[in-house]
DNA sequence: TATTGTTATACTCTATAACTATA
DNA sequence: TATAGTTATAGAGTATAACAATA
């Protein structure tokens, strides 16, 4: 594959910029409140599709173990709950509570609400429009690495 | 996509994508290769401006101890050298080595090179100019939390 | 007193390896 | 044999607290 300048550019410039907003979206979580895994297992349970801990893995690209840990303390936090699957006695059905969707969509989740109020105040419908774009993107990069 | 998105649709977009890419952009990283703090501060010293460990952990946003621990570790590898400050005996003066700066722009470093043959042979053109105009947008937006 | 940096300690998120139970 | 999940352990990347040296 050539060398493409304007491709090297740009991974310089988003690996910059996203290393930044990860960072400081982990600094803004408060006592009690979820984590980014953690709301993102919660959005996907939310979304529907996924239900057992290896397909969520899977999805969010990191080992059944991991996504074990982050089920565990969701689970003690009764944020989600694990039941047998009747077919598969391997399997474990996860799935959401009601506190947990409500966790999720809870406007009082610090980060959350600090990252949708920066977006409102400091930037223009044109360029809110263009990190959605974004967003879609950056999930196809990392779907294609 | 609609005309008007609204702020906490697009952050949890961001939110989801951004989480998914740093996860791989990590995984990504082999033996002895530089992880992202580490590639971030290399560039940071690379633009100029930044010189002692405290204004490189404000650039970045993390604490100085942190950025203490990051810089030892490239120290370690003879990455960045620290010496004294001639003005005031309290700074050391960080710098990046030649070896520092050689590692920064190799292109076998896995993960940015994975990043950016992702972003040459997966994206158009244009949705790469997308992507770049989205890192500043998320490099304010970082600033601005 | 305030600032720069170090050391010590701990937390979160992730990984791999070894194991059990089920298919 | 292969798959789903658990437990144990380790590493990276952060944080805070307590300290020493210098301004």
């Amino acid at each position: 594959m050539r060398d493409d300048p304007d491709a090297g550019e740009v991974a310089g410039a988003l690996r910059t910029s996203i290393g930044l907003l990860v960072r400081r979206l982990r600094q803004l979580k408060a006592e009690g409140e979820l984590t980014l895994p953690e709301s993102a297992v919660l959005a996907r349970l939310d979304r529907g599709g996924a239900t057992t801990a290896t397909a969520l893995a899977k999805l969010e690209q990191i080992s059944p173990q991991s996504m074990g840990a982050t089920l565990a303390g969701l689970e003690t936090r009764g944020l989600v709950k694990r039941g047998p699957d009747p077919q598969d006695g391997r399997r474990a059905v996860v799935s959401a509570t009601k506190a947990g969707l409500r966790e999720l969509r809870d406007r009082r989740n610090a980060s959350a609400a600090e990252l949708a109020r920066a977006l409102a105040s400091g930037f223009s419908r044109s360029e809110r429009k263009q990190l959605l774009v974004a967003a879609t993107l950056l999930e196809r990069l990392a779907q294609n690495l």
